[in-house]
DNA sequence: TTACATTTGTTCGTATGTATA
DNA sequence: TTATACATACGAACAAATGTA
């Protein structure tokens, strides 16, 4: 058998390689909700045909997105949508302990909400403009009753258009749900880094500790498909009786 | 074509997959030392006709085997065992960065080496009793000239029998290729806690920094095999210009 | 309960591309 | 240049799990 490869049928410039063609066409089935959460996309017969390449091909596509936890396959049944549900948001990217090491939900309160301009680090972070428009939110956490932390939260407008205060006070589970559910936006990896920072008077009133504080500083960037970023956030931890536990290496 | 499948020929009794069998048997290369960490395996069609398999399943072991960071592929030049280096220690474990991001490898000085007794959280932390003799060492850690990290770390005498300030100081590598290297303890998990703290007089001299700075101050407890902890150390960070960076989830 | 269609999982073998020594 | 080794791609056959008629 003679196999000629015909690379002008595969739009191959960028990726340089076939499967990663077509990993990058389903993520961008992805992206634009083609196929969402919970569902399930089109057997892998019918995908290879639509794209065009054997079922190998098709099927090392998959392959990484299910190593990369974006697809879910089950036998008999077909490939999944990755769902984020609360309890995934929760405990994938919350990550505060009490220093007994017992880990609880956070009860969330919204004490600013308006739009205007990200500062610098927030437009390189989200890669955009700095006059784009975003909103801008800060909310504390509370854990066993006392808060413990405050996120400062940066949201690009051009993502979250027609976003609104009672969208954000109503809303029946975690922030990251509502990006999926009312945006189509789903936080698949988060970039942190941490310092220490000394508490402002105005961070030492809603903690309730005294000013100048030790504080954990955390600087969040969350990413969706295609390594798009669209959260920012900036959160001060009040560590005196809990901790950050990053994942165990 | 027929294919028949005898399963008897390929010992498939436990994984139930044909593949599975031959990463197992990879392993067992592995561990008995057929094949050295560096050293470059048999290649894919060679190991396929031994183990009696396609070039296809040959590679799927593989794929497995490279994915836990076993094995590292070299196109061109071969499929090599990988290597627990200095440089894996350290980026496995290490994770300061400077605050543009940059990555280095820090220079460590001992400050203090004594031995004693471990505080309480020390005893609980390593599982020892509360009289249990520890080795007790201090380490400064620098990055671009200037110190940013104190580390204390304390070490069960049980395991470290006979561990000299020499030794210490002379050791070419890495603390945890010295573990490895000198005392058979292999380091392969970290379970890490941080807060923030101000600093101490004594913290605020060795780094540089006014007193009461704020300091991010980490809690780590390493383990060898079979959960078996072997280290418990508090470090304090300089975030001035340096941030810790988590595993990106 | 059984039979069947559908879907993913595993295995085979071959041809060709690309990187390395 | 040549040989070797891994990387990508094709397609076929069969196995196993699942849901449904």
């Amino acid at each position: 058998m003679r196999i000629s490869y015909d690379t002008n049928m595969h739009e191959l410039s960028v990726g340089a390689t076939l499967y990663k063609s077509v990993k990058r066409q389903i993520l961008a089935g992805l992206a634009s909700g083609e196929w969402k959460p919970g569902e399930v996309i089109p057997a892998e017969k019918r995908l290879s045909q639509q794209f065009g390449v054997s079922i190998g091909t098709l099927r090392k596509a998959i392959d990484e997105l299910v190593a990369e936890n974006i697809l879910i396959r089950h036998q008999g049944r077909g490939t999944f949508v990755a769902m984020q549900s609360r309890d995934h948001h929760l405990f994938h990217f919350f990550s505060v302990v009490r220093q007994d090491g017992e880990r609880a939900s956070p009860s969330v309160s919204l004490v600013q909400f308006s739009k205007g301009k990200a500062d610098k680090e927030g437009c390189e972070r989200l890669g955009i403009s700095s006059t784009a428009k975003v909103f801008r939110l800060t909310n504390t956490l509370s854990l066993q009753g006392a808060a413990v932390q405050i996120d400062e939260i940066t949201l690009p407008e051009a993502l979250f258009a027609g976003l609104t205060e009672a969208q954000l006070r109503n809303r029946p589970s975690t922030l990251y749900s509502l990006y999926q559910v009312d945006f189509g936006l789903n936080v698949i990896r988060i970039s942190e880094r941490i310092r220490a920072a000394l508490a402002s008077a105005a961070q030492a009133r809603l903690l309730n500790v005294k000013p100048h504080s030790a504080l954990l500083e955390t600087h969040r960037t969350a990413f969706s498909y295609n390594n798009q970023p669209i959260e920012y956030r900036v959160s001060y931890l009040n560590t005196a009786h809990h901790e950050f536990a990053p994942r165990e290496v």
